[in-house]
DNA sequence: TTACCGATTACGAATTTCGTAACTCGGCTT
DNA sequence: AAGCCGAGTTACGAAATTCGTAATCGGTAA
């Protein structure tokens, strides 16, 4: 991980479809250097997927999920990530112990997702802040 | 925005790299018509970009920011997004005002991150959580 | 110096993307 | 009913990118 592995990860994180070959001409090196670090960060897990972020619907928002203490957290979050809308499941700590970042069509689509994590008997709590805005680093 | 489309982001979403002669061939159209949708989606913003997902550190986190009633929570949020191991700054309802979602190297640079928010005029109180483990929906 | 190893570069082949024109199929007008 | 329009789809050759692989380079240890 040295400073041209940051240099290519900064270019891939604005732009994943970035050519190698475009690449190569930026950070001053070849198509195959870029090729062969990218292969190497990917085996390495430093870049975790290629991926789009999406904005499906208009409203992104957090669910901070409370669980009762003898739950095995990591299941509970398996099958919520599962669950439509959402994005990512975190396990965090302080307060609550799950965080769900979901992105729905409407408030009505949001909320149906906190019924049903409140209807899950293992979940004590919920507390959802809306995301007004993103910007990305 | 449908079936066809939601089938596209469903593997754009797993593999942002995948061909569109492949995504033809798993969704049963041709290449041209994946390539017309997709240019769409991007153009209807529906795609917000294409990026990819790193772990640089061992350290994922989300620093919750209050900040005083009377200030631009638009403008210091900009400046929050240019911070190092910053990926999102998102300005929430709730409680605090805005969340960082930051990976970084350890400990050490999490912290410089709350103190450099701390030390922000603007900001009244900061509280983190760390993100234990972290699922893709 | 020589040998060696990982990283880089070079280059032709395979694959994908891209530009564009033709085609299909509802719905609409006359 | 015939004709037409337009959005979406398909077809296909050209350009660009990725890929496989072999040669080269630079630093290091013996």
């Amino acid at each position: 991980m040295d400073e041209l592995d940051r240099r290519i990860l900064d270019i891939l994180r604005r732009d994943a479809r970035t050519p190698n070959t475009e690449i190569a001409a930026e950070v001053g090196t070849s198509e195959g250097t870029v090729r062969n670090r990218v292969e190497r960060l990917v085996e390495e897990g430093v870049i975790e997927r290629f991926t789009i972020s999406t904005r499906t619907g208009n409203l992104k928002a957090m669910i901070e999920v409370t669980v009762a203490v003898d739950v095995d957290t990591h299941s509970v979050s398996e099958r919520m990530a599962d669950w439509k809308d959402v994005d990512f499941v975190w396990q965090v700590s302080g307060e609550e112990d799950i965080v769900l970042v979901v992105d729905a069509a409407d408030t009505r689509a949001v909320n149906e997702l906190i019924t049903r994590a409140r209807e899950h008997d293992d979940v004590k709590s919920t507390k959802t802040r809306l995301i007004l805005d993103e910007r990305l680093g």
